[in-house]
DNA sequence: TATGAATGAGGATTCATTCAT
DNA sequence: TATGAATGAATCCTCATTCAT
C-alpha cells in the first residue's frame, strides 16, 4: 500500500558503501556513502540502522560472493589437488577481479569488532576444506598439518598473491602459478615431474 | 625546528600511541595518547606535528625493531635452510612476543595513505633476502620464484603464524615447526628425512 | 478538507499521544505515537496536519474532559461552599484518577506555544467561577480578591494536592480535605466549628 | 601554565542557558547556547559535558539563588508571621525580578529526569520551613497540616501568584499581598483586623 | 484514505589542531 | 618547551513531513 521497501536501493548502498570504504577507508562518512548510492542521508539508515550494521552487511555480503565463487562448479568428485587447485583459483581470481571488495575485506579483517557468523557458503566452503584435509592424510600428505593451519595457509597465500598481482597485474599468471605451487608443494603435495618452473 | 629537547618524551608517546592503538585502533583520539604517555595533549604536536606523522612514526618504529630483531647475531655465513630459519624464528618470535606491535602494524598496513621508506635495518634485511634468493637459485631450488614473491611468502606465512599462536598460545611450537615446514617445502628447499611431521 | 473518515481512529491517536507524551514527554516522536495508535506514520499527519496541532488537540480534550467533570451535576442551585467543594471534589478526583493527562497538561502549561481558546465547557465553569466569586462578595466574604485570583488559587492549590497525593497516595484523602481547607480558609470562607483538624 | 578554565566563562554559558532556555525552551539548541554565550560550540561542553548537565546546572543555580534570596536577612528570631511573611516577599520579589530564571524553573520541573539533590541554602531554607510549621503548631494554628503539604501551599501560591504579576505588572502589589492573605488564613494564620481587604 | 519509504535539515558531540599563558 | 582551554569542522543519527503506491 505504500512504496516497498527495495532490494535495489539497499544493493546500491552496499556497492555504494564498497566502493567509497575501498577508496577512502572504513572511516568513510555514511554520507559519503548515501551520495555515491544516490539517495538521501536518511534513506540509508532505513536499511541500516546504524553505521557498524551497514559495515557488517558489506563485509558478510563480501563473504557470501567468495564463498558463492568458490562453490560454483566445484569438483567435487575429483582427486585432491584439483579441488585445491580450483579453490586457489577461485579466490586469487576473485581477488583480482574484485579489487575494491579484496582491499575492503582487509580493511574489516583489521577490526577487533567484527561480527562474523559464517553464512551457509562460508560453511560450504568449511566443509570441502575438512573434506579435502581428511584426502591428504589419507594419501599420508600433509600428516600432521592441523587443519585449521591447512586453511589459514591457503588463506595467507591467496591474499598475499592477490596483493602481488595488484602490485604487477603483467605477472598475474606467473604470480597464481607460483603461489599454488608454494602452497602444493609446502603442504607436502605430489609435485611428480614439475619443476617449480614458474 | 631544532631537535626536540627531551627524547625520552617522544618515546612515551610512541610506546603509549602503540598501547592505545593497539586498544582502542588507529581511530582512537590524539588524546588518548596523551593521557596514556602522561603528557599535556598540546604537548605531542610539539613532537609530532599531525597525527599522522605520529603513526607513520609508531610504523616505521615498529618496522625497525623487527628488523632488527631479525640481523641480531644473523648467521651470515652459514647455508641458506639456517639462515631462513633465523629469519622466521626471529620473526615469529618478535610477533608473539610483542602482540601490540604484531597487530598495529596489521591496522597500519591496511591503511592506503602510508608512508613507508625503509631504514636502514630494513635495506638490510633486504639484502639478506636477496642473497638466500641467490643461494636458493644456485642450489637449483625455488627456481623461478621471483624474489620479491619469496619475501612476501615469507612474511605472509609467518604473519599468519603468529596471528595462530595468539589465537592458541599451547600450540606455539606446533605452529611454529609447522608454519616453517611449509615455508621450507613450498619454496623447494631439500626435506631430507623431514616428514612433515610436526 | 471534508471531514476525516474515522473519528475513532482520530480517538485512538489521541489517545495514544497522551500515553506517549506522559511517558516520554512531549519532545516524544510523532513515530512513537503513530505506533502506540497502531496507525502508519503517515496516517498521523492526515489527522493532524502538523505536530503542533496534535498537541493542542490533546491539551484541548484534557481541558474539555476536566471541565466535563466538574461540570456534570454541579449543584448549581446549592450555596457557595457546597459550590466550591464539588469543583475541588471533581477537580482532585479528575487529577488523581487520570495521572497521564494531568501530567500531561503539566507539560503542556510550561510552553509557551500552546493555543489555548477555551471551549464551551471550560467557559461554562468559568461562569460558575464568576457566579461563585459574586456569592462570596455578597456574603462579604473574599472582600476584595479578584475573581482571577481566586479562580487561580483553586487552580494552583488543586494542582498542588493531585501532585501530593500522586507522591503518597495513600494519604490521599487527608490531602484533599487538608487543601480544600487552606482554600476555603483563604479564600475567607467561614470555618464553624471546623478547627482545621486534617 | 596553560590558560585556566574561566570561572567567568563557566559564568557566561549558565546565563546564556538561562536567555536561550527561557525564550526557546529546555529543546533549544546548545549552538544557541554557545552563540548566545560568546563562545564556540566546542567550548560548551569543556565546561558541561552532555547538554543534561547543563541543564541540571542552570536548574541547581536558579535554585541556589531562590534559597539565598531567601535567607538573606531571614528574622529567625522574629514570631511566625513575620517570617513566613519574609519567605512569601522574597520569593514573589524574586520570581518577579528574575523572569527567566522563573519561567525555565517551570519548565524544568516538568521533567521526569530532573535531578534535584538539594543545595546547603535548600536544605537552610527546609529547615527554616519545619522551625516555622513548629511554631504554627505550639500556637495551635494549621494544627494538623502536615508539614510537606505547609511547604507545597506556600510554593504553589507563590508561583501562581508571580505567574498573575508577570500577566498583569501593575497589580503587583495587590496580587503580592492578595496572595499573602490567602496562605495565612489558609493555613489558620490568626488575622486579627485584618478584614481580608486587598 | 492509508501506508511506510524517502527526504534532508538539524542537533549533540568528538577531536585534531591552535594558541594564550 | 609545556600546558590544557578554545576552536569549529565534521559526523552519526533523528524525526517531522512529504509522496509514491
Amino acid at each position: 500500500m505504500s512504496r516497498p521497501r527495495s532490494e535495489a536501493k539497499r544493493n546500491a548502498i552496499l556497492a555504494a558503501a564498497l566502493r567509497v570504504f575501498a577508496k577512502e577507508g572504513l572511516a568513510a562518512p555514511t554520507s559519503a556513502v548515501s551520495k555515491e548510492a544516490g539517495v538521501a542521508e536518511g534513506t540509508l539508515f532505513i536499511y541500516f540502522p546504524t553505521k557498524g550494521e551497514l559495515v557488517d552487511a558489506v563485509f558478510r555480503d563480501i563473504r557470501v560472493e567468495l564463498a558463492t565463487a568458490i562453490l560454483s562448479s566445484f569438483p567435487r568428485k575429483k582427486d585432491v589437488q584439483t579441488r585445491v587447485r580450483h579453490i586457489w583459483d577461485r579466490f586469487v581470481d576473485w581477488g583480482v577481479e574484485h579489487p575494491d571488495a579484496h582491499w575492503v575485506a582487509t580493511l574489516m579483517i583489521a577490526r577487533s569488532d567484527l561480527k562474523a557468523d559464517p553464512s551457509d557458503a562460508e560453511k560450504a566452503v568449511q566443509a570441502e576444506f575438512e573434506a579435502i584435509h581428511r584426502s591428504l592424510r589419507e594419501q599420508k600428505l600433509a600428516l600432521d598439518l592441523p587443519p585449521e593451519l591447512f586453511q589459514a595457509t591457503l588463506d595467507a597465500l591467496a591474499e598475499m598473491t592477490i596483493r602481488m598481482i595488484h602490485r604487477r597485474p603483467e605477472l598475474a599468471a606467473r604470480y597464481r602459478r607460483a603461489g599454488f605451487e608454494v602452497l602444493w608443494r609446502g603442504v607436502g603435495g605430489p609435485t611428480s615431474r614439475s619443476k617449480m618452473s614458474v
